[in-house]
DNA sequence: TTTCTTATCGACATTTTTGTCAGTAGCGCT
DNA sequence: AGCGCTACTGACAAAAATGTCGATAAGAAA
């Protein structure tokens, strides 16, 4: 006489599936709960699964906050290497910054590192620097620009980009002024200031 | 026949001094180590007192960051009200972003605006908008500038000086150049960007 | 000195969180 | 159908973190 336990059918993926099933679920209270949520029963709740699965699959759930900084750090660095400036016009150069503020937005980016700096984890983000280089050759090779000047310039938007992705909402509604002010004033100066950089290079 | 236990003498503090030195214990493990370290055990130990004394002045754990956060925010905004801005000269403003930009990166209240952030605590910044008033009719009411407009330009400067004061110098060092160079360009462009935007709202 | 208040502490209790393990069940393969 | 592999699970164990309590001692006041 078996005793039937009236558990749910088991979902069987295959480790991959599982191991995106997981992440994906730690990335959402990641973003919409904060960091202190991404407990292991948090995460497997989350994902619907069992705390010894997750457990099957990371290892640890140090293994889940390793890998989850992967996963989101490879995403923010295909994007970004995704944006496209082939001529650098005023228009064009106005399109690269939106993109690159909203590539710091969505997924929540900006929070991501925000994490990382707060928990000293940076060092995690090794190829900043190459990625950079790339950007600076493949999209301004063209223009006879000093490459360090070009990485100067790169370093105050990605900080802008990266003040606006985790404080410009949060900041725009507390003035009682549109969610979206931030990114747009952001833009607005960021725009003027570069060309008055460039200006004074060539004058 | 008493058994004498080797214990330290106890320090016997004020109950003010006591909290004092505990929070100070808490903020410097907090701009340290970062938030995850900020439990009870790692308070009292950095405090140099035990647990029990901890939760005898604040409670729980959560009563000691409740009382940082306030204590934090309490001395930034004190240090925003006392930048000067008597005249609005190119020189006078540089040195007022300066010593904005200095604000948010001593002291780590720029981990601090972070980890409210990112715990979705920001509501605990209930005075931001007073201030940003207070500052505006205080500082600028001599211009004849839109008060909304000032508003705006503040929602940039405050944006972009969290950006540095968070990610300045881990970005820069990365880019493997000096750690104030983020904080130095950003001043730069935002210098520029602001002429620039003053000079058309006049043209 | 003696008394009183209370900041402080160690020991313990409770709760929370992480990790282990042996057995179960889904699925492909023969 | 039967077999093997392993993703999956509940129950349990271990560790970590928070919080309680009665006793102690530092300092002020009588």
């Amino acid at each position: 006489m078996s005793i039937r336990k009236n558990t749910q059918p088991r979902i069987r993926r295959t480790p991959e599936e599982s191991r995106a099933n997981i992440l994906a679920s730690a990335e959402r209270l990641l973003t919409e709960q904060g960091p202190q949520t991404l407990r292991l029963a948090d995460v497997a709740k989350e994902a619907g699964v069992a705390n010894a699965t997750v457990l099957h699959h990371f290892g640890t759930i140090d293994g889940v906050h390793t890998a989850l900084m992967e996963r989101m750090i490879a995403e923010l660095v295909e994007k970004v290497m995704a944006i496209e400036l082939t001529e650098d016009t005023e228009v064009s150069r106005a399109q690269a910054l939106t993109t690159l503020f909203e590539a710091f937005e969505q997924k929540q980016a900006s929070k991501l590192a925000a994490w990382l700096e707060l928990t000293h984890q940076a060092g995690r983000l090794t190829n900043v620097r190459q990625v950079v280089r790339d950007v600076t050759r493949t999209k301004f090779h063209h223009q006879n620009v000093p490459e360090d000047v070009v990485e100067d310039v790169m370093l105050v938007c990605i900080t802008l980009a990266l003040g606006v992705g985790l404080f410009g909402q949060t900041l725009s509604e507390m003035l009682g002024k549109p969610p979206s002010r931030a990114k747009e004033m952001a833009l607005s100066v960021l725009m003027l200031g570069l060309r008055q950089l460039e200006a004074e290079r060539k004058g």
